[in-house]
DNA sequence: TCTGGTCTTTGATTCAGATCAAACAAATTT
DNA sequence: AAATTTGTTTGATCTGAATCAAAGACCAGA
């Protein structure tokens, strides 16, 4: 549970100034943030926080990829959120965690103490205007999930997750459209069965279906090549699609 | 779609005055808000807004119960959401409906036109607070039903939808604890195969089978009686559980 | 180079829930 | 009162994914 530290990058510097929940706020506000940020590195498969734990802190995902997930009495888990760069963790105004928050890749956040950070949202509307938006995003993109959970075979809900982490990446590197797409998956068969509330084994058999049938290419265990996304994408049964996440 | 106009109920007198988008708001702001408002009532079944179209206004719902749906282009579609009393409808900065919005009963909304409400945004923290803590509590609602679907059984699913629609009640009705609790059911089974992921069949053979074990008692279709919530609730795979909904 | 661990793939079998099909009940129309 | 519509229950069968089981692949460390 020790986080390693990592000294701070600028505000100006950073690589999710335009998307984090601080990405509305003027200079003046910035440095306020700023005086109150730190940074926290978890190793891969480190626990961040435990359902029913008290998180001090709230923050924004930098690098890597985190977590949540809720698991019942006899040991059933489910993925309920996978947070990439710049999306928020942790909630104002509640200081017990409602899910296990754990690191999936190695992550850095950007922590800021949760009392000073809930003074600076009622002196500073920018803060909780964008943090409203993010939240926004974030509900339409479970709910988004929820359709994949209840209605999805396996085989779409596989080809829905790729094309999720597809189109994270392709914004995040800004890959032209139309082009080949490929990317390292941040989850192993494990973590995608309780993304996709499969069994690990499914996970793998559709995955090996979807290479045999050209839908994707398989570099290694992680590294996958998307050589025609509309086809990926047919395969999740979304039509035009709903751009999911942000 | 034409809705039946009502006359509206003066905010001070509302029944959902203290958990609305509007409880923070002190009496200036609430008479600014209650410039803009009006009522509108839609009958069980119409339909509110359609996936793709435009929403001007956005609403509380006040009495009654509307769905959010989403639908695939082969017909499959998943509730991702039951609005209950208070909850809050449509997204302020943002225009196009995302999901199928129906009342699946007659339903009352306390309306406001989208630009004047995002303005009166603007210049009232407490509405955008509000709204923020429901948009949390929402998100939170959505993450423990993504569990439901994603890991549940048939039989749990159907307890873990009692029981959401019981507890709501019974917070309505003040009902005491330990007693026995009864409800009417908001929905048709086949609204409720959309809400929990499963066919109508499933749904009705479920809900026979809780009957026949003595969890639930049938009064007519709808009329829900539950001798025993802590039964309930085991049944829903909840332990403590975790007080869905608000 | 071996060795023990973690992650992944593949195979055989089972089972929960879907699908197909029919009948029933209550409400509404004629 | 008969006919239609809408919602519900129950039965028989099928199937997609779970479960049980084993073997391969890929390491990091000795």
């Amino acid at each position: 549970m020790v986080a390693y530290k990592k000294t701070s990058v600028a505000c100006s510097e950073c690589q999710i100034r335009n998307r984090a929940v601080c990405s509305q706020c003027n200079d003046d506000e910035l440095s306020n943030l700023e005086k109150i940020k730190f940074y926290r590195t978890y190793t891969a498969g480190q626990t961040i926080a435990l359902t029913g734990s008290k998180m001090d802190f709230v923050a924004s995902v930098v690098t890597g990829v985190a977590s949540l997930s809720q698991t019942m009495e006899d040991g059933r888990t489910q993925m309920v959120g996978l947070m990439l760069p710049s999306d928020f963790l942790g909630r104002p105004g509640r200081e017990g965690v409602m899910y296990d928050v754990v690191a999936t890749t190695e992550v850095t956040l950007c922590c800021f103490r949760r009392k000073p950070f809930e003074e600076l949202m009622v002196m500073t509307p920018h803060l909780t205007q964008r943090l409203l938006e993010i939240t926004l995003d974030e509900l339409d993109a479970a709910r988004e999930w929820m359709l994949v959970l209840g209605r999805k075979t396996a085989r779409e809900k596989i080809a829905s997750l790729f094309a999720i982490v597809a189109r994270r990446y392709a914004k995040l590197h800004k890959t032209p459209p139309n082009k080949e797409i490929d990317f390292e998956l941040p989850l192993t068969r494990d973590a995608m069965s309780d993304y996709l509330g499969l069994t690990l084994e499914t996970v793998s058999r559709q995955i090996s279906a979807l290479k045999k049938d050209g839908i994707i290419k398989l570099e290694g265990k992680r590294h996958i090549v998307v050589p025609d996304m509309e086809r990926l994408i047919a395969e999740a049964g979304d039509d035009a699609d709903g751009g999911f996440l942000s």
